[in-house]
DNA sequence: AAAGCGGGGAC
DNA sequence: GTCCCAGCTTT
């Protein structure tokens, strides 16, 4: 008759399995209700989820849309996707990172095509075998797009769950999923795992945002131990992140006529498979001037004029900071470059540039130098300003 | 267990 | 500037 647990007390947010309903309860028709209307979501298979959960990586829903529709325009199935050339697959990726990620998705693909027949395997045994298939991605591809009973845990997962139950646990380093793969297991609807799935993290992403979560039109804030305590700020607790390392390096931008030399870099690695102007680094930094560090890769290319240098570039990444410093470079013929840790070189034409997947901070140079590629392209590198001259005494 | 791996948007 | 995002791979 003392209908007490209807209105949950800080005390009553427990691990329990009433506590688990009622937030199911909540959750799911807020879901229908609020969540965006996603490319992915439209024709939903298996191919389409993958693909987006894969570029969702460490990434934004806001950056991924429009990278996802070229992506399916381009490659609208497994077998298109197998079919292509690898530049072309990394082409499509530029400029949304972490390049592995195409890298891995295209042998996965050509494994789905070669030994499944075009289907993907439907346990999470066999998905975690393929490239790129971790347990985030595994669970998710085939919870969302198969209903499968799996739990997934990403970080706005970790983050709901660590204010709904006021756990302590720091949910930076990578085996902290562990302890949340563990909540999120006992969460899960198993009636309809995919929508529970989708709606942990639309309320992640929507409501209870890493700052200024809106409690106030949360579903589960009669339910959430943080809230109820007055203490959402404090969760989840996340150690602080490593400090981040400069590092120089020069770049040879080296024309030869109308033609500019880029290297491809190795598929293992940062920017892997990418391609760039060559760099070599040069940190620590000698001297302001970056005299003698000129000298160093003028040495390398013996053959070479230099002409002048260009403003730096910095470009952070995840885990340090570049500052790139271009240097002009003129040689008679086109030269190989050897025994520069590149995987290919090519000779092209300014023109040909927008062909290749480029980084961002080559991005970012070929976007301010478009004057002077323009000179480049039109075989008047005699107009160009020379400022500077490095002797060829000091070889 | 820890480190390497991009880019962009919110604050 | 700092933080963090629908994480995976390698060591």
């Amino acid at each position: 008759m003392f209908n007490v647990h209807l209105i949950p007390m800080a005390e009553n947010i427990q691990h329990n399995s009433r506590n688990y309903r009622n937030i199911r309860k909540k959750l799911l028709p807020w879901f229908s209700r609020f969540q965006r209307l996603l490319p992915w979501r439209e024709n939903r298979n298996w191919y389409t989820v993958w693909v987006s959960e894969v570029m969702l990586q460490q990434t934004r829903v806001e950056q991924v849309i429009p990278f996802f529709n070229r992506f399916m325009k381009a490659f609208p199935d497994v077998w298109k996707l197998a079919d292509a050339p690898r530049q072309n697959v990394l082409k499509l990726w530029q400029g949304l990172g972490y390049y592995s990620r195409a890298g891995n998705m295209h042998r996965a693909a050509q494994i789905i095509v070669d030994t499944y027949h075009g289907r993907l395997p439907e346990t999470l045994k066999e998905v975690r075998r393929l490239p790129g298939f971790g347990e985030y991605t595994g669970r998710s591809v085939l919870s969302l797009a198969f209903n499968q009973p799996l739990a997934v845990v990403d970080g706005n997962v970790k983050r709901v769950l660590a204010r709904l139950f006021a756990d302590e646990t720091d949910t930076r380093p990578s085996a902290s999923n562990r302890h949340f793969q563990i909540l999120a297991d006992r969460l899960l609807d198993r009636d309809h795992p995919a929508v529970f799935n989708e709606a942990m993290m639309e309320l992640g992403a929507l409501v209870c945002t890493p700052s200024n979560p809106g409690c106030n039109s949360c579903p589960l804030q009669l339910h959430c131990r943080a809230h109820s305590h007055g203490e959402t700020a404090k969760f989840p607790v996340r150690s602080a992140a490593p400090a981040k390392r400069v590092v120089h390096s020069i770049c040879a931008i080296i024309i030869c006529d109308n033609k500019l030399l880029l290297a491809r870099k190795p598929d293992k690695g940062l920017l892997g498979g990418m391609w760039e102007f060559p760099q070599i680094e040069i940190t620590p930094v000698v001297d302001s001037g970056n005299r003698p560090d000129n000298l160093r890769i003028m040495k390398k290319i013996p053959q070479a004029v230099y002409l002048r240098k260009l403003q730096y570039i910095t470009h952070t990444y995840t885990h340090f900071r570049a500052i790139v410093h271009p240097l002009l470079l003129n040689v008679e013929k086109e030269i190989e470059l050897v025994g520069n840790g590149y995987s290919e070189i090519r000779w092209t034409v300014t023109e040909q540039l927008k062909k290749y997947p480029l980084p961002g901070w080559m991005l970012k140079l070929i976007k301010r130098e478009s004057e002077l590629l323009k000179i480049i392209a039109d075989g008047n590198v005699k107009k160009i300003p020379v400022a500077g001259h490095v002797s060829v005494a000091y070889k």
